[in-house]
RNA sequence: GCGGGUGUAGCUUAGUGGUAAAGCACCAGCCUUCCAAGCUGGCUAUGUGGGUUCGAUUCCCAUCACCCGCUCCA
């Protein structure tokens, strides 16, 4: 999950004008607050207001709707290859601390680190590699951090450097032993950094724990500790053979799921896009082998088409494929659905959703103990002992078609989304500066988000053209039956015009105001929020063409 | 974690070692028959904690948060 820069470039201070306008809206309307900002804030924490739940759980909502509740299992989607069905599930956040040993999180996420003090860099410890050298009684641990085959070149330059030896001189530099990982290593004043000037300056490794670590039960103990879940899709593994056993759906099918995960990113950055606690929207969809490539094709459009569908249409949305060389061993294929958030500069893009191949590497980690995942064909990672690194649960989490009677480990398709991320990249595509006349005919400023009604945190505003000869009790009449399957607002302050602009800073779609005629003949004018058309029909047809709009 | 910047009302900004200013927003009322700015009144602020000082929003230190650049981002 990082910005992908696919053309240099700095922020321009529109693009930061823009980022600062959005955030101070959010605010403003209650979209968004800083997390405790009473007591001066949280890093990485964002509270959602009362327009922002609305957004999200409608974000949320669509995506669940669209991938499982208002999935059809029984036709051939658009672009598969057969009919599938589509499950949901809802795992708990703390979970036995084996998963997350078999995912390989636990490993990936616990990295000591060791800082340089004076070229400012960070490193990891186990990938800081070097080698004594010596000349004379001079002793020193020279270290780099480079390709394998580059690896005696560099540190033999190093060792040059730091003896402050010409190159025709390094046959004077002798060494001792081979080159070996810093972690071997226990007097740090003398190891010379791999960016540094002189030897000493790095730090003693620190841990870096990017899961949450609690402790289950009141005892704090090494015994004791669990995680926060870092991922929401290792619940789905663990419960594969669960949902498989009681639910009657066959291959191919998949499992959804929404849910809170955290990270404690080294540094937490613009805005909602990352944070420390954070909602993803995750489908594992389990196939044969033979058509997992297909799978990964489907879901990936599938995908993209969502986004576009919920107005994320023109050029900000792009779908990037992974390059062989970004992909994992075990992976045929990845790609990212990226935003081109205004806080990123000109040319890049931040991930919303990525869509893994994953092959068998999960299931079969959660069966045979942690696949070393740059094996090929994967084979359990073994330590020094020869013993598996990480133990799986021994549980058979294979398939068996009820069909062929074929069994085998399905591979995975994994759609992993965002859901603040896709709020947030709804709220800055909808934001937009235009111009509309005032009472006078004159043109002013106005700001309004341009939500797609189905995300739309207000559907419909229902106000009297004025206070009195009793437009209010009319409208609020309406007002109340609306209310019953549309999220509406009621406002009769000050004057119509007012209103407007206000339900337009709150991305309201249709406005309806009553007035004298709508006493007289039950008409209603249906305002536009993009268009500020108005057209006046019957209380029921505008009634419907909201909720129609709402549906689309 | 490093470096730079910022922090005054809900928002946008002003200003000062000695009573903190304004616009917008908001609230109450009046006026208003379709796109913000009519009238009257009202509410609200120096991120937090120390220090210097008779007195700190201002100067200093620390801390927290946000922004920018590194770093990190399975």
């Amino acid at each position: 999950m990082h910005p992908h820069r696919t053309v240099g470039g700095q922020l321009s201070n529109d693009d930061l004008g823009v980022m600062q306008k959005i955030v101070s809206l959010c605010k403003r309307r209650g979209f968004l607050f800083q997390s405790s900002e009473i007591y001066g804030g949280m890093n990485g924490c964002w509270d959602y207001g009362p327009l922002g739940v609305e957004l999200k759980r409608n974000v949320k909502e669509a995506w669940w709707a669209d991938m499982v509740t208002h999935h059809d299992d029984i036709s051939t989607p658009e672009g598969a290859s057969e009919a599938f069905e589509m499950t949901g599930l809802d795992c708990s956040i703390l979970m036995h601390p084996q998963v997350w040993k078999c995912s390989g999180h636990h490993d990936l996420f616990h990295d000591m680190m060791v800082d340089c003090k004076e070229s400012k860099r960070r490193y990891r410890h186990d990938q800081v590699r070097g080698r004594w050298a010596l000349r004379g009684d001079d002793r020193i641990f020279v270290t780099a951090v480079c390709e394998p085959d580059e690896e005696h070149e560099v540190l033999t330059a190093r060792a040059q450097k730091y003896f402050g030896l010409r190159a025709k001189d390094r046959d004077q530099i002798s060494w001792d032993g081979v080159v070996v990982s810093l972690e071997s290593v226990s007097d740090f004043s003398e190891v010379f950094g791999p960016d540094a000037k002189e030897p000493g300056t790095l730090t003693e490794p620190r841990e870096f724990n990017l899961m949450f670590k609690t402790h289950m039960g009141a005892l704090l103990d090494e015994a004791s500790v669990a995680y926060l879940r870092p991922e929401t899709a290792q619940g789905i593994f663990v419960n594969f053979k669960n949902v498989v056993d009681s639910s009657r759906v066959r291959i191919p099918f998949g499992i959804a799921q929404i849910g809170k995960s955290f990270r404690n990113e080294i540094t937490p950055r613009n805005f909602t896009f990352r944070v420390r606690e954070f909602e993803q929207m995750e489908v594992e969809f389990f196939c044969h082998p033979d058509s997992s490539h297909h799978w990964y094709g489907y879901w990936r459009d599938r995908r993209m088409k969502w986004y576009q569908e919920l107005g994320l249409s023109g050029d900000n949305l792009i779908l990037r494929e992974h390059d062989a060389d970004e992909l994992s061993h075990y992976s045929t294929g990845t790609a990212d659905i990226e935003y081109a958030f205004p806080f990123l500069p000109k040319g890049e893009f931040g991930e919303l959703e990525g869509i893994a191949h994953r092959g068998d590497f999960d299931l079969r980690s959660h069966m045979e103990g942690k696949l070393n995942p740059a094996s090929r064909p994967l084979e359990v990672e073994l330590g020094e002992d020869g013993k598996p690194v990480h133990r799986g649960s021994g549980k058979d989490l294979s398939y068996r078609d009820p069909v062929t009677n074929e069994k085998y480990i399905p591979h995975v398709i994994e759609p992993s989304a965002g859901a603040d991320r896709a709020a947030l990249a709804f709220l800055c595509e909808a934001y937009t500066e235009d111009m509309a006349p005032d009472e006078n005919g004159k043109m002013q400023g106005r700001v309004v988000l341009k939500f797609h009604p189905r995300i739309a945190p207000i559907k419909a505003a229902v106000f009297p053209l004025v206070k009195k000869d009793g437009m209010p009790e009319c409208a609020q009449e309406i007002y109340r039956d609306l209310k019953r399957d549309l999220p509406v607002f009621y406002d009769n302050k000050g004057a119509v015009g007012r209103r407007y602009r206000r339900m337009d800073e709150a991305g309201t779609p249709y406005c309806l105001t009553i007035d004298g005629q709508t006493l007289e003949d039950g008409t209603v004018t249906l305002r536009e929020r993009d268009s500020m058309e108005q057209t006046r029909l019957p209380v029921d047809e505008a009634a419907q063409a909201i909720r129609e709009a709402v549906r689309s």
